[in-house]
DNA sequence: GTTCATGCAAATCGTTTGCACAATG
DNA sequence: CATTGTGCAAACGATTTGCATGAAC
């Protein structure tokens, strides 16, 4: 069997991962990584997934499924969260750094981040 | 072995997790109990905190470290998360409905809930 | 021939589940 | 005797890892 090119092979993940906004599932990688190679395996999958993300050109979100979600948007951003079909979607509401101040005034702590994610029902699901 | 009667082996689990708010897992909860209970198994302490979370007198949270977390306090209400020694903290500034209005604004979502994680360092991790 | 990423399968971790049994009523 | 919660161990799903192999240089 011919052996991947190292560039090539996470190079079509890396593209992959970016051309959806769905916050993917190494499973979904997986499954649609194998159109163009098949005989991938899915350990090498999460080994380059993880190598993009200690590169930073990608990020790993956990949402509340137990399964890690991978998004090539590494600027900081909100999610949103249907209920009903699960859909992750990125939010364009602006990052608001005075949460963080907030904080701080109350508390002890220094602040370096924050995370916002809104749970509801996506414009389909809220029809139904 | 006795027995235990059920509404003393859940009410233990209740009490020990009401009994902190450091946000305790499982096998905290199972660790602990074993000191009262030295025969209970993990398994019987997974089913017993699923069924105080269904039954509403619990939560489960799930933050990112691939273990679920339980909170005997069932309000809203936002979270700091210690990067350094991974203490999780109840905050008390309040929960503000209005971040939901503003992204209902924005987008043609219905939202329900919200969920704001703060992250950074504790008063005692800051100083090290 | 050394390096390095792969495929494969086994291992790991947290959690759930099937089952036989003992206690309750 | 029907119900219910338990201990135990097996099963499970997601992820990681050890190892032999084959390609690249």
């Amino acid at each position: 069997m011919a052996r991947l090119n190292k560039s090539d092979f996470r190079d079509s993940i890396l593209e992959l991962v970016k051309s959806t906004e769905a916050h993917p599932t190494a499973r979904w990688v997986y499954d649609n990584l194998r159109e163009e190679y098949p005989s991938v395996a899915i350990g090498t999958v999460y080994r380059n997934l993880n190598i993009l993300v200690s590169e930073g050109l990608i990020k790993s979100i956990q949402f509340d499924d137990s399964t890690d979600h991978f998004d090539a948007n590494t600027g900081k951003h909100y999610h949103f969260i249907c209920e009903r079909c699960g859909a992750i979607r990125d939010l364009q509401i602006p990052f608001d750094p005075s949460l963080e101040h907030l904080v701080e005034k109350h508390t002890e702590y220094k602040i370096h981040n924050h995370r916002l994610d809104f749970y509801g029902l996506c414009e389909q699901c809220k029809r139904t």
